[in-house]
DNA sequence: TCTGGGGTCCTAGGACCC
DNA sequence: TCTGGGGTCCTAGGACCC
């Protein structure tokens, strides 16, 4: 028995600066970053300078002086790269989104219409370019995670297909780096052993990558080396956790400065649990403080949580604690809100207790009748007029240094369950 | 003049239960 | 009385991905 590379992967080139660039003709052919403090992505003309994703805005000027910083066309990358998505999803209903400009398809039941896998890879990225005029690169492999790699040997605006008969001739000789899973530190730690290539990391001893990086993660990248992966395309996700995070810039560890922020991450996290009636068990907030060392604090609740003030009132608890347990830190610079151990609330449980499992933390001053319903009313409220028309008071202020939400809603994954 | 915002998964130690 | 083991949950931290 054969088995065929029938698994595409696609990724959008530069994304977010091809799509500047297809807006405005002028940015064409020029060194652009999408973004400002931080750089969202970095146009080919751009990369060429050293510049990429991530990059501090400063150093990027650094690196290339005549970068041109454009504003993000937030609505536009989405409705493109649905449209992108979209024209996989006309030859297979298998398609796993894996971002807004990413995603795998496995075509194994529609060659016989459509041709074989190069032929539909080289159709779609036609496609994209002739529809949408956006640069598109597919991998086509037996795996996920040989399509991925071949994905990224394929840019800018290429092709890779990976033949099956020989898998490993193509891998071994690529850098470690390429594998899902091997991010700086790994790639840092391989170094030091002297594995630069998948190869070298294929032909060393597994109990040595796993004392190196520990059980879990030394043997997939084991089996990675090795091409044994066994995932499969899946079209549905569940949410496990939601979170919502605000870099301050730099704030003194007060009341004055975390018990808003706090409140308005609550609410964003809230209301985005709410619009999906899920609601959450554990409650977890995360500190940075001004060396960017982050620490974390959680509780896991007697009842699940979908309710902003309550979220806001264990999340300040929570942020107290955290702050208590470091009273040297005076400064801190982000903090996030993160409500995990979802679940699918059936109906909305009105009245339960919600708070901390020890008693005296309990915030008894809240009803839950009064509370839900001023959560739904604020819901409605936005769902109608938008997400500004209105806010918990001391939330609404300040939102001039904050990410458009629009951005937010870009990197946010929806959290649809099956 | 430090470095955004949304997630997932893994590890390790301790508590607790059987 | 002491000893032992397995399983599960919780918490804190960290690596990684897009």
């Amino acid at each position: 028995m054969e088995t065929l590379a029938t698994i595409l992967h696609a990724d959008l080139d530069a994304f977010y600066a091809s799509v500047e660039q297809l807006l405005d003709p002028n940015l064409r052919g020029r060194p652009i970053a999408v973004g400002g403090g931080v750089v969202l992505a970095a146009s080919y003309e751009a990369k060429a300078f050293g510049v990429h994703g991530g990059m501090s805005g400063r150093k990027a000027r650094e690196l290339c002086p005549q970068l041109l910083f454009v504003g993000g066309h937030f609505n536009d990358y989405q409705r493109l790269g649905d449209a992108a998505i979209a024209i996989l999803g006309d030859f297979t209903p298998l398609v796993e989104r894996i971002s807004i400009d990413e995603a795998f398809a496995d075509v194994a039941g529609c060659t016989h219409l459509f041709g074989t896998p190069a032929d539909i890879a080289a159709t779609i990225r036609e496609r994209v370019r002739n529809e949408l005029g956006l640069p598109i690169s597919i991998g086509v492999a037996r795996t996920k995670h040989l399509a991925k790699i071949a994905s990224q040997v394929a840019k800018p605006d290429g092709l890779v297909v990976v033949d099956p008969a020989h898998e490993l001739d193509f891998l071994h000789d690529l850098p470690v780096g390429l594998m899902w899973g091997v991010g700086p530190v790994t790639e840092a730690r391989l170094k030091e052993r002297g594995i630069l290539t998948i190869g070298q990391l294929a032909n060393t001893p597994g109990h040595s990558i796993e004392r190196l990086l520990g059980r879990a993660a030394g043997e997939k990248l084991r089996s990675l080396a090795w091409n044994r992966d066994p995932r499969r395309i899946r079209t549905q996700h569940r949410a496990r956790s939601a979170g919502a995070q605000s870099a301050l810039g730099r704030q003194p560890a007060i009341e004055g400065v975390f018990v808003p922020a706090v409140l308005q991450l609550a609410d964003r996290v809230a209301s985005r649990l709410r619009a999906k009636a899920l609601a959450g068990w554990t409650v977890t907030v995360r500190v940075r403080f001004a060396d960017m060392r982050a620490v974390t604090r959680s509780a896991t609740l007697e009842a699940p949580v979908a309710a902003t003030i309550v979220l806001a009132e264990i999340a300040t608890r929570l942020v107290r604690i955290a702050l208590a347990d470091h009273p040297r830190e005076t400064v801190i610079t982000l903090v996030a809100v993160c409500v995990s151990h979802l679940h699918k609330e059936r109906e909305i449980q009105l009245d339960l207790p919600l708070g901390l499992p020890d008693e005296k933390w309990r915030p008894g001053a809240c009803q839950g009748t009064a509370r839900q319903s001023a959560d739904r009313a604020m819901d409605l409220i936005r769902q109608r007029f938008g997400r500004d028309a209105v806010g918990y008071a001391t939330a609404a202020l300040d939102r001039r240094r904050s990410v458009p939400d629009a951005f937010r809603e870009l990197a946010q994954k929806d959290l649809d369950e099956s």
